[in-house]
DNA sequence: CGTCCACGTCTAC
DNA sequence: TAGACCTGGACGG
C-alpha cells in the first residue's frame, strides 16, 4: 500500500535488512522494466535509505575509495575507474504495488525489477519488486522538484506552503482532489485523503480553498514563532506554560487538530503502525486494516472523483460533487462469514477523537492473512446508515469548516 | 472464462 | 479530462 507511511517504512526496512550488509557488483534490472540501467558497479559497497513523501531514495556507498570496475552493461568510454561514482543515489517512486524485499538469490520474488546483490556465501538480494510496474526510479536521482515537503517530517513547511499558495488555482477543486495534488500534499494517497477528511468531518466536495483558508488565521498570531515543529503533545505543553492563551491554543491544536496537522498526524499513525502496515515478510495487513475508520469500510459510502478515484466518506459529499457520478460497485464480494462480523472497537492512544467506525467490510476476515482472533467483539450493525453512525458517536467539530457545508 | 477493481503518476488530445 | 501504463485478486456466469 504505497502511501507516505509505506514509503517511510520501506525505507526503515532497507535501513535495517541492510545495516552491516556488504553489496557486490552491478546493479540488476529485469528486462521487461522500461526503467533506466542504474550504472553502479562496486566490489563492496553498502546502501541506506530515506524518504520524503512518496519517494524513497536508496544511497549507495562504495567502501573503499577506489571503487572497482565492474559494470558489465556501462557504456563508457576510455578511462573506466574514474567515471565510477563513490556514492549514487537512487529515488523511487512505488506506483500502486511497488516494495523492497530482502531474500536469498533463490528466492527472488517475482517481479523484481531491481536488484542488489551481497557479497555473502548464500547470496543475498535487495530487490525493488512491483508487479504493476507503475513504479520508477531514478539514477543519480534527487527528490521530484515539483514535489512538496513531506507531510510526516516536514510538517512546518508542508503548512506554509500549503497555506502560502491558496491564490493558486489549484486550490479551485474539491479538497479530495487537492489532498492529491503532490505539490502541495506530498505522501497522501487515495486512503490517506479518506481517513483524514473523516477525522475531520469535512466533507470531500468542498472547495479546497474555503477549508483552508480558515487555518490561515491559526498560524498569524506571532507567539506562534515558539511553536515551530510540534513533535508531540507533551513537547508542546513543557513549552508553553507561560502563555495561558497560547496554552488554550495548544490545547485545542492537540485535542482537535485541524485538516494539515491531521495530514500529519494520520500518516504518523500508520507508521506507528509498523510491520502492520507495511512488511513483505508477514504478509499481514490486518493491523492496517483494523486500523482504517472510512476507507473501504463497510457503510461508509463511496464516490468516483472527477479524476476517476473512489473517494470514500461519511454523511454529506459536498456541494461539488461530480455531476453524474455513480459510486463504485458495492464492495459486497466475498460472503458471509459469520465468524467476521464482528470488531473490535480500540482505543486509540493519540489525541484524534476516535470514534467507533462502522463496522468493518466482511472482506478483511477473509483475507487469507487475516488472523480471525483479531477481528471480533463487537456487535454488527447490520445495515447501519451514516445517520446511526453520527448518532452514536459524535465527532467534534473541526471548528471552522463545518458550517460551510451544506448537509 | 470475463469484468471490475486496486495504496499513482504521466502525456497527449 | 481522458487515456495509458500493468498485473492479479475477487467475483459472476
Amino acid at each position: 500500500m504505497p502511501e507516505g507511511p509505506e514509503l517511510h517504512l520501506a525505507s526503515i526496512f532497507v535501513n535495517r535488512m541492510c545495516s552491516g550488509v556488504v553489496f557486490t557488483g552491478p546493479v540488476q534490472k529485469s528486462e521487461v522494466s522500461k526503467n533506466l540501467e542504474v550504472p553502479f558497479s562496486c566490489k563492496a559497497y553498502t546502501i541506506t535509505a530515506s524518504s520524503r513523501g512518496k519517494e524513497v531514495c536508496l544511497t549507495l556507498t562504495s567502501q573503499k575509495s577506489d571503487p572497482t570496475l565492474g559494470g558489465s552493461r556501462r557504456p563508457k568510454t576510455g578511462q573506466v575507474d574514474q567515471v565510477q561514482p563513490q556514492t549514487m543515489n537512487v529515488v523511487f517512486r512505488f506506483g500502486m504495488s511497488g516494495y523492497f524485499r530482502f531474500t536469498v538469490e533463490e528466492e527472488l520474488p517475482k517481479h523484481a525489477h531491481l536488484q542488489f546483490y551481497t557479497n555473502e556465501k548464500p547470496c543475498r538480494v535487495l530487490s525493488f519488486v512491483d508487479p504493476r510496474r507503475f513504479g520508477s526510479w531514478q539514477p543519480n536521482g534527487t527528490w521530484q522538484a515539483a514535489r512538496g515537503p513531506c507531510v510526516m517530517f516536514q510538517y512546518q513547511s508542508f503548512r506554509e506552503n500549503v497555506l502560502s499558495h491558496l491564490s493558486d488555482r489549484v486550490f479551485d477543486r474539491p479538497i479530495c482532489e487537492v489532498l492529491l495534488n503532490q505539490k502541495y500534499f506530498n505522501g497522501i494517497g487515495n486512503y490517506l485523503r479518506a481517513e483524514i477528511l473523516f477525522r475531520s468531518n469535512i466533507p470531500p466536495f468542498v472547495m479546497a480553498r474555503t477549508v483552508l483558508e480558515g487555518l490561515k488565521s491559526k498560524d498569524e498570531p506571532e507567539e506562534k514563532k515558539n511553536l515551530v515543529e510540534l513533535s508531540s503533545k507533551v513537547a508542546v505543553k513543557t513549552k508553553v506554560k507561560k502563555e495561558e492563551k497560547m496554552e488554550v491554543n495548544l490545547e485545542e491544536e492537540a485535542e482537535n487538530p485541524d485538516l494539515l496537522r491531521l495530514c500529519n498526524l494520520v500518516p504518523l499513525e500508520v507508521i506507528k503502525l509498523g510491520g502492520k502496515g507495511y512488511d513483505p515478510e508477514k504478509n499481514d495487513y490486518s493491523g492496517f486494516k483494523m486500523w482504517l475508520r472510512c476507507y473501504e469500510v463497510d457503510g461508509m459510502r463511496s464516490i468516483r472523483d472527477h479524476n476517476g478515484r473512489t473517494m470514500w466518506f461519511m454523511g454529506a459529499p459536498g456541494p461539488m460533487t461530480p455531476k453524474g457520478s455513480k459510486s463504485p460497485k458495492a464492495k459486497k464480494r466475498l460472503k458471509e462469514d459469520p465468524d467476521v462480523k464482528h470488531r473490535i472497537i480500540k482505543k486509540t492512544s493519540t489525541v484524534i477523537q476516535t470514534k467507533p467506525k462502522a463496522i468493518r467490510n466482511e472482506k478483511e476476515g477473509r483475507r487469507k492473512y487475516v488472523s480471525r482472533q483479531e477481528v471480533r467483539g463487537t456487535p454488527r450493525r447490520p445495515g447501519q446508515s451514516r445517520a446511526s453512525c453520527s448518532a452514536e458517536a459524535p465527532r467534534r467539530r473541526s471548528g471552522r469548516v463545518s458550517q460551510n457545508t451544506p448537509s
